[in-house]
DNA sequence: ATGAAAGCGCTAACAG
DNA sequence: CTGTTAGCGCTTTCAT
């Protein structure tokens, strides 16, 4: 297996390894004849150019780094899959890295794939303080875009789902069907998710009782949570579980289920993220989905735009933050 | 930002760059105050190596790239997360590649990485048959792991389950129950996991009833089908219902609610694979974890292995298939 | 133990 | 349009 290089094709084709390389990468113009004899030479030695010779090069490794909270999530797989897709249709292959939620890992990621020389980074970051500094470094360093939650204001360019409006849709939903007693079953981090949610349910639940923005639980996104939760707001008797994702809300579903109640005749639950979970759940969860194939798209088109300029993100303009239109999704759960 | 590079920090420790390449990378014995005045004056520049010069030179880049069919297949994202853990702590980075359960893609993804000089190659086969060529090839290339797939023998390393030991935990288990009426819903592809875990039922059910080896359904591994299959196999009224994993179950039990079956009184259902959507079935499912954190040890254990040869696949002795015992999970559906 | 020098395979000036 | 010439930043002989 000794590797072709491009000295081997060269010579095969009786012109120079500069040429060779113009016709094999495209980078100028070659006559149109030399063009074919390397190309048939290359093919024929079965040439395949060496990415880590050509990155040393051009200073460009056609890398993205992709680092996320965890993998685990059921959020996220759909938007790595996306992610991978509209970049690969970029020509960008991704190293992945999972943090295991944890913002010093994060942050030893973020810099592992910055001496790797990744070309832009993908961050959806741990948390939206403590994951600042590392984010505000790398952005210094090369394009960066924040994915589905934020880092604070102008630190890098960011593409989210309007978590508000997200919410919005289903206190309007809700309000329409005439429940009055909604609890909003939240988390208490400091992820962006947590609370723009939780902010827009303070901000919007007035208008089906004044009383209902005060009724707020806050715990983590988690299944076992949303159980919980439902212990300590069922004794008050809602008639809608307004919850800040879709596991959360599984959780309720399971609970009030357990004690009884009737969903959704006597209380509607809600999620958001629309997780493949959600439709599966008893009855299946009404929800918020997140248009998971258009946040791909809008993240690797902003880092192509960051990307064309060469600059990291700081460099050129101001940041962007991009949000997109969420949709509810009104199933059996209310 | 101008980078610094090792001749930067040559020049403020005042010794040769080859000494300060064998200080940092650690190479060679180096005079032990000639090691301190580098590495000082490394930390102080900022020094960090360009992992793509020295993948350049070293002809290896220290990532392996990960293929796998579909990211959003449930079982995966905590395997992707074991790997991501178990191969960073090797020191090396994963590139991530996600085939749409396409083999065309899947050759082309391999192909792409072995361009990129990844040192080796994890692979999560599409299709045992289908995949076998552009398994093979690269096998020729760089040391190649299989897992949780095969990819018909002796193609390279593998790690899986024991899929055959894992359904006859499970048959073991509902004859133990006094179930003698049991059906085997599964899929009709040409995966291994398929094809393993429906010749383990067929060899194994007759001791529960000797018909009961005929009574097999096959679809594709996914809820759809699982509610489907319950209605085919429901007016022979199985009393279990044995599933190739734990999607198929999930509709299995799904459908059966429906129809008003009592699971488990009536009937049993069991899954494959303990994906997080098992625990959170209603009732919660009785099926076979697989031992992810295990099965990815053993993956990055093999690969290093390979790797220290510097060899592919098939340059240094027979290929190892090795299985890891599964565990049955005996929850509320059976 | 250290330094000088030769590249890894490719691309980008710069000439012609 | 094409060839010649320098390197990209690093590791590694080969001398000393």
């Amino acid at each position: 297996m000794a590797e072709v290089t491009l000295k081997d094709v060269a010579r095969a084709s009786g012109c120079s390894v500069a040429t060779v390389s113009r016709v094999l990468a495209g980078t100028r113009p070659v006559g149109a004849e030399t063009a074919r004899t390397v190309r048939e030479a290359a093919e024929r030695l079965g040439y395949r150019p060496n990415h880590v010779a050509r990155a040393l090069r051009r200073r460009a490794t056609g890398t993205v780094g992709l680092v996320l909270p965890q993998i685990t999530n059921p959020f996220f797989p759909a938007l790595v899959r996306e992610l991978e897709h509209a970049l690969h249709a970029a020509g960008r292959a991704v190293l992945l890295a999972d943090c295991d939620d944890d913002p010093a890992t994060e942050a030893a990621r973020i810099a592992e794939f910055l001496d790797r020389q990744v070309d832009a980074l993908l961050l959806i970051p741990v948390d939206e303080r403590r994951s600042r500094e590392a984010v505000a470094d790398a952005a210094r360093r090369v394009p960066v875009v924040l994915l589905d939650r934020g880092c604070g204001p102008g630190v890098a360019d960011s593409v989210a789902v309007d978590n508000a409006a997200g919410m919005q849709l289903v206190l309007d939903h809700l309000a329409a069907a005439g429940r009055r007693r909604p609890w909003f079953v939240g988390a208490a981090g400091t992820t962006t998710t947590a609370a723009e949610r939780r902010a827009a349910y303070e901000a919007g639940a007035a208008a089906l009782d004044p009383e209902a923005p005060g009724r707020v639980e806050l715990g983590d996104f988690s299944v076992a949570w949303g159980r919980a939760a439902v212990d300590r707001i069922w004794p008050s008797r809602p008639d809608a579980v307004v919850c800040a994702n879709d596991l959360i809300a599984v959780g309720a579903l399971q609970r009030l289920r357990q004690l009884g109640a009737d969903v959704p005749g006597e209380v509607a639950v809600t999620g958001f993220d629309d997780v493949p979970l959600a439709g599966l759940a008893d009855p299946a969860l009404t929800t918020v989905r997140q248009p998971v194939t258009e946040l791909a798209a809008e993240a690797a088109r902003l880092l192509a735009e960051r990307s064309a300029g060469g600059v990291p993100s700081d460099g050129a303009g101001p940041s962007r933050a991009i949000r997109l239109a969420p949709q509810l999704l009104v199933r059996a759960s209310g």
